[in-house]
DNA sequence: GACAAGTTGACAATGGTTCTCAAGGACGGT
DNA sequence: ACCGTCCTTGAGAACCATTGTCAACTTGTC
């Protein structure tokens, strides 16, 4: 059970570098890769608070993370609505896309197999007309 | 450049194992889990080994690596054919689906958007009925 | 059997991610 | 401003799946 009470979220330096990091990319990048902007930037927030601040991010739905091909956790600043990503594999261009059709389809598929509590990952890659 | 000359692949007892513990799972399964098996049953390989021969499967396309929600690959033989998985993430247990209709959406969402070359992921995870 | 080339396994090394815990910061009440 | 409480942080250690090393061992071929 979600308690009602959610413990606060206080506003810090380090929750604010790593947001103003976010919003520099508009790519998917590794929790690394963010590290070292903020760095560069200046700033100076320990890698485990990137962690931490990044899976908060994304557990409030308000960056998406995904992983690359070596099971790498990489993240990026989205919409707030459900979608998903047209990814370009040579330079890392993305497009979000929606699909009703496959939302519904992968309920129904689910649901007829006796599945709940469904999540999915469905990503696209391909080489963006830049990079042909 | 891929050489024309492919280099042979010799059938050893330790890849005999490894297709054997294959066999013996219907869902997919870590490395470690394989190397467990083989171990269970006497046999005895090397988890460097498992994971070499593991990964040549898949090279072969003989076997598919996906990866679980914690980024670990995970294994499993499958039917030749382009397919999907749904995936429980309690036991493992999976279902193959397939969805020509998801298969025209991500290519005309690529060419919509001018992307070439295009390849996607998809995967379903829930929670089977055993597991509810 | 002898040779060249592929294969193996114990172990070390790698590297992303999480854990630990003492020190620091935010906030409400006074 | 001062306190007390609870949240947050960071340096480093710990974790752990995966890969690299390399000498010993197989396999196929002549
Ligand atoms: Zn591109
Ligand atoms: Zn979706
Ligand atoms: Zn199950
Ligand atoms: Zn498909």
């Amino acid at each position: 059970m979600t308690s009602t009470e959610r413990s606060p979220v206080r506003p810090t330096r380090q929750r604010r570098a790593v947001a103003t990091a976010l919003a520099g990319f508009d790519d998917f990048r590794s929790a690394q890769e963010i590290h070292d902007l903020i760095s560069r930037q200046g700033d100076s927030v320990g890698l485990a608070t990137v962690y931490r601040t990044l899976s908060a991010l994304a557990d409030a739905g308000e960056v998406d993370m995904l992983r690359n091909e070596d099971g790498e956790a990489i993240w990026r600043s989205c919409s707030d609505t459900h979608h998903h990503h047209l990814v370009c594999r040579t330079c890392g261009a993305t497009v979000e896309v929606e699909g009703p059709a496959v939302e519904r389809w992968t309920g129904s598929i689910a649901a007829e197999h006796g599945y709940a509590d469904i999540s999915h990952t469905l990503e696209i890659f391909g080489t963006c007309p830049a990079c042909r």
